[in-house]
DNA sequence: TTTTTTCTCCCCAATATTGGGGATTTTTTG
DNA sequence: CAAAAAATCCCCAATATTGGGGAGAAAAAA
């Protein structure tokens, strides 16, 4: 009787809230798995920030639930029958891409957590047997920020790092004025055009041109260009 | 009094903990602000699963720090005098990779991030007015993960993505030589040079840089060359 | 098989870049 | 403050690139 009652009340300050300011976040679930869902789906609805607007075992329909509840932000899995998360979440991004999607999954290697940032997830929660966890993801990826549960950011960063680390062997210093005329020539302008941008003579810009050349070790616009983008100089 | 004893009580149930098993994370902070570095030592000492083996304001001795007081995770500021955060970070892991850093700093920018992942920063948490998560992000990367601020998290994926994700806006089909002829552009090849490299003549090196040209819509090699890479055309 | 690309090559002339010397004035830094 | 660094400008000449034509052979597509 006391759960009942608990139950409507929470209810009421949900529907409450709804009308007098709309400060609850929408959510939409899809996890084929009825036992997480079901009680993932609980756990939600009992939240205060979070409306649970939907949740779904299969992701097929994932277009026509966006259609249908407009949620801001949805938890999605990524082993489903049928279309995996990562599908429907490419999907979703190419007609909604305003709404956030957070993937939840018990998958933790680099693969998966690849291909669901390159798609554009904008969170990554581990499955994670406390539900707090979900509610606060939630709410951060609203508020504009990305949620990586720990194990996936170490992965992230240690990706991000290889990827970049060898291509940054020596530093190097160029001045203010030599990166604005660097990014100049990486947009693609002639000597003239970046007098111009700069407000300096030709002439100085042949003489920025000639330091940045010998400071890249290079003897062409081409060249520094590329040295300048994978330097990651400008 | 009540304080004081329970200040006492704090103390002794760390020294316990120290004896019995060393489960506490020894933890070493540096922070300029001498306000902020004295609030944040108060929190974490406090902390039942924090031992704050020492805080500084300076990173120039950061390796004796780290000799003397061999962390587990060292809480790091990056604008600091004398030597910023990522350089001292950079000088501790080359001595002691095992030592986890993690970065505690105002700054959002891509570029700090950016050196900071890059210099091995095992998390990047933004100064908060809330210190539990500081505890929060020293335990996660104790145990192996990292923690990143929503933000930060959010700029790092959006890193990520732009790295990794081809844009093709307007799908560009350039032949099989054209592509060559482009790839030994991207390596800073003069005309001379892919003429010799593609055994061809410099006339027809010349003819088929005319047709990328006209195909990319750009009208010189920088730019040529900074639209193959955005566009992964090579 | 006919047509269309693609690849190959050539000419010429205008323009742009590169490399080699300088020099002067601010700014920054020790 | 004195020295170093950065930013600004100039000259000259060699080389490279770009843009405009055109044209023949080979490969691919219709």
């Amino acid at each position: 009787m006391v759960m009942i009652k608990t139950k409507v009340y929470t209810l009421l300050s949900k529907i409450n809230s709804l009308i007098n300011d709309k400060t609850m976040i929408r959510v939409v679930l899809f996890e084929d798995n009825k036992n997480l869902r079901e009680s993932l789906s609980m756990y939600l609805a009992s939240s205060d920030s979070v409306w649970l607007a939907g949740s779904f075992s299969d992701a097929r329909n994932a277009l026509w639930a966006m259609k249908t509840h407009h949620p801001d932000v949805v938890l999605m899995d990524i082993q489903m029958p049928h279309i995996t998360g990562i599908e429907a979440m490419i999907d979703i991004k190419k007609v909604y891409p305003n709404i956030k999607v957070l993937i939840q999954t018990v998958y933790e290697d680099e693969d998966h957590i690849f291909k669901a940032i390159c798609a554009g997830a904008n969170g990554y929660v581990v499955k994670n047997p406390n539900p707090e966890i979900y509610v606060q993801a939630i709410e951060e990826v609203q508020a504009g920020g990305s949620h990586l549960s720990p194990n996936i950011a170490a992965k992230v960063l240690a990706m991000f790092q290889s990827q970049f680390v060898r291509i940054q062997p020596t530093f190097i210093e160029l001045t203010q004025r030599e990166k604005e005329v660097l990014g100049c020539m990486v947009k693609g302008m002639s000597y003239k055009m970046i007098a111009d941008a700069c407000d300096i003579k030709f002439s100085t810009v042949h003489s920025h041109i000639k330091n940045i050349y010998e400071k890249l070790h290079v003897n062409s616009a081409p060249e520094a260009v590329v040295k300048a983008l994978e330097m990651r100089l400008i």
